[in-house]
RNA sequence: GGGGGUGUAGCUCAGUUUGGUUAGAGCGAUCGCCUGUCACGCGAUAGGUCGCGGGUUCGAGUCCCGUCACUCCCGCCA
């Protein structure tokens, strides 16, 4: 037997009566009842309790000792009264009569309770982590995050895929987010770059005739956090498979999915096969390419209303005439509805900076009518075409948005939200997936007016490949992907482009020229060279995954050890300076401000 | 880089709107009582730079200015 346990603190029950056992674990709570003393001592596997009164020797030294003190006890099982049976624990029909005790590792004055349903702030769970993760929410959320890896890597086996581990250190790449550098000792003033994602190795893979590759890929980008995005790093479920189709991806990506999450969760899955939604189709209906298919509502456009003669709602009119657009959101029978709904949604609308949102109540008072602020603009037939585009019926209530269509956009869809849940419309327990394709292929930034890839440069474009019109690019669409579930974009993925000369067209595109492209892509356009297989794949993202099976808004509720939002590791103390020793070995020198 | 919220005992928070005697509660800690609790109970004690700095005032936890930390959002995240 071992000398620190018998058992776990979670396995004994009344078979066990009368045996000696030998546990350890942590002091999770004492009772101390003068005489008697009640202490729960727990693992990993679950929460014994264990008693000792005045006879024994040991009574005066336990009732004194600290929670979460890690001990060693020997005792008795025995089978508790049937009025002193704890129901909500495992081990709750016996307890631990404690002959001898041991103190494996003192514990000092907590700086946080472990045994507490309360909320700490955030900079004391991080500096005290390894006390934080004891406690039962986070330490089950840790638990699950490996069982639901194990699950992928099992299914991903199954499914006939390889994985691999791929570089750390990697090289600085133009494309995407600010790359996190490491400075290489051995070759001055040239820095390594941590991986943004393993894009051009999963490739490489592929170029190398693995034909299916995953890994539970560590990906790095230095950009700012938010609560579901964690500053630095992160896990992405990285899946690439050579000789296929875009449908070939998605059949492996929806049975995974479907059987993680009925096996990880309760919640009903509102699609078994996956909606397809093209993003064109996405931005108009729900304002979003990540839209939250939980939400019934949907968005329509009304532009063309404020072009009418009977339509006197001058301040969207003149705005329409100058390039704006109108998009709007029906909800169903709110005409009872108090004022102070709508108004709300008003007020919100102005508080997200816009200013404001416009909206009525369609009646029928003898003849058809608009109640609401901004209802006298609008002539019966005007109404009736709204309701006619917008499959609205009498009592309905019609919200309007009026502004650019980028402003537009972020606006309604946020609305559409805000609208959902003032009106209790969302299911809270249930999955909603759905696909976004047909992405294009480029775009035109906001700010430099330049034209870019809007997703990923290296994807495959749509259509007869000898007959795309490389001079309208913004029409040319990719077989680009994103799969999304309760309105959480969980990874984006492609089919590649495996041409090289297609891709130094396409570059081309965005002022790159082929040269530029050999360098900045060295790895990848070279290897396209010599003998490249159709291929494609996607990257789920692991942290979110979990979220959405844990139930959890933070992502830190599902990270062992994360940072906080100035991406600080509080627990390490990292990042941290370094010896000048340090930096005269790598060329480096820190610039005074 | 910008905007919002929070900051008071080891921990969670009240008090700030309307400035006024000695800044409170629960948990935790320490001491005492208690032999069936499982959020045990009862009594007592200790514990405070009200984030920090400056200002207004007879007087500031409370009002003003600045600053720092944490957090949420926007930008950013192919």
């Amino acid at each position: 037997m071992n000398k620190y346990r018998s058992n776990t603190c979670g396995e004994l029950t009344k078979k066990n009566k009368g045996s000696e056992v030998v546990l350890s674990g942590w002091i999770n709570k004492k009772r101390d009842h003068g005489n008697l003393l009640f202490l729960d001592l727990r693992d990993n596997y679950g929460i014994t309790q264990c008693i000792i009164d005045k006879e024994n020797k040991f009574f005066k030294n336990l009732e004194k000792i600290q929670l979460e003190t890690v001990i060693k006890i020997v005792g008795e099982v025995v089978e508790r009264s049937p009025d002193t049976i704890n129901k909500d624990i495992k081990t709750g029909e016996i307890e631990i009569k404690i002959k001898s005790y041991e103190v494996l590792g003192a514990c000092e004055e907590l700086p946080m309770p472990v045994f507490s349903d309360q909320e700490y702030a955030e900079d004391i769970r991080l500096k005290y982590r390894f006390l934080d993760l004891r406690r039962k929410k986070v330490h089950e959320n840790i638990s699950l995050r490996s069982k639901i890896i194990s699950f992928i890597r099992d299914e991903m086996t199954k499914l006939g895929f390889l994985e691999f581990q791929t570089p750390i250190l990697t090289s600085s790449s133009p494309e995407g987010a600010r790359d996190f550098l490491v400075p290489s000792r051995l070759n001055p003033g040239k820095f390594y770059a941590l991986p943004q994602a393993p894009q051009q190795f999963k490739q490489l893979i592929m170029i190398s005739g693995f034909d299916k590759y995953f890994q539970i890929a560590p990906c790095f980008r230095d950009e700012d956090a938010r609560a579901d995005r964690s500053p630095g790093e992160f896990y992405q479920l990285d899946i690439e498979m050579s000789f296929v189709e875009q449908e070939d991806v998605f059949f492996v990506v929806e049975k995974l999915m479907l059987l993680l999450f009925k096996k990880f969760s309760t919640k009903k899955m509102l699609f078994e096969k996956f909606p397809r939604i093209t993003y064109k189709d996405a931005i108009l209906k729900y304002g979003s390419d990540k839209p939250d298919l939980r939400n019934p509502l949907e968005i329509c456009d009304l532009t063309s209303i404020f072009t009418r003669e009977d339509v006197k709602f001058e301040i969207f009119k003149k705005l329409v005439k100058s390039g704006s657009i109108v998009r709007a959101i029906k909800t169903t029978n709110t005409k009872d509805k108090p004022r102070s709904f709508f108004d709300g949604i008003d007020k919100w609308a102005k508080d997200q900076g816009a200013s404001g949102m416009a909206y009525f109540t369609i009646e029928n008072d003898k003849e058809i009518s608009a109640k609401g602020p901004v209802g006298k603009f609008f002539s019966a037939n005007s109404i009736k075409e709204i309701m006619k585009i917008m499959k609205a019926n009498i009592g309905d209530s019609i919200f309007f948005s009026c502004n650019k269509e980028k402003e537009v956009l972020k606006l309604i869809s946020s609305a559409r939200d805000k609208i959902a849940q003032e009106l209790k419309l969302i299911n809270e327990n249930s999955f909603a997936f759905c696909w976004i394709v047909d992405y294009p292929m480029f775009e035109i930034d906001e700010n430099t007016k330049k034209i870019q890839f809007s997703h990923n440069p290296f994807s495959m474009p749509q259509g007869d490949l000898s007959k795309i019109n490389f001079s309208k690019p913004l029409e040319i669409k990719a077989y680009q992907y994103d799969i999304v579930c309760n309105g959480i974009e969980l990874s984006s993925g492609a089919i590649r482009n495996h041409k090289p000369d297609l891709m130094y067209k396409l570059f081309s595109v965005v002022g790159y020229s082929k040269s530029e492209v050999q360098k900045k892509f060295k790895g990848i356009i070279n290897a396209l060279n010599y003998g490249a297989p159709p291929h494609g794949g996607i990257a789920p993202g692991l942290d979110r995954i979990v979220m959405l099976l844990a139930n959890e808004k933070n992502i830190r509720e599902v990270t062992l050890f994360p940072m906080n939002q100035n991406a600080q590791d509080l627990m390490m103390d990292a990042p941290s300076e370094v010896d000048e020793k340090q930096l005269k070995e790598l060329g480096l020198q820190i610039k005074k401000k």
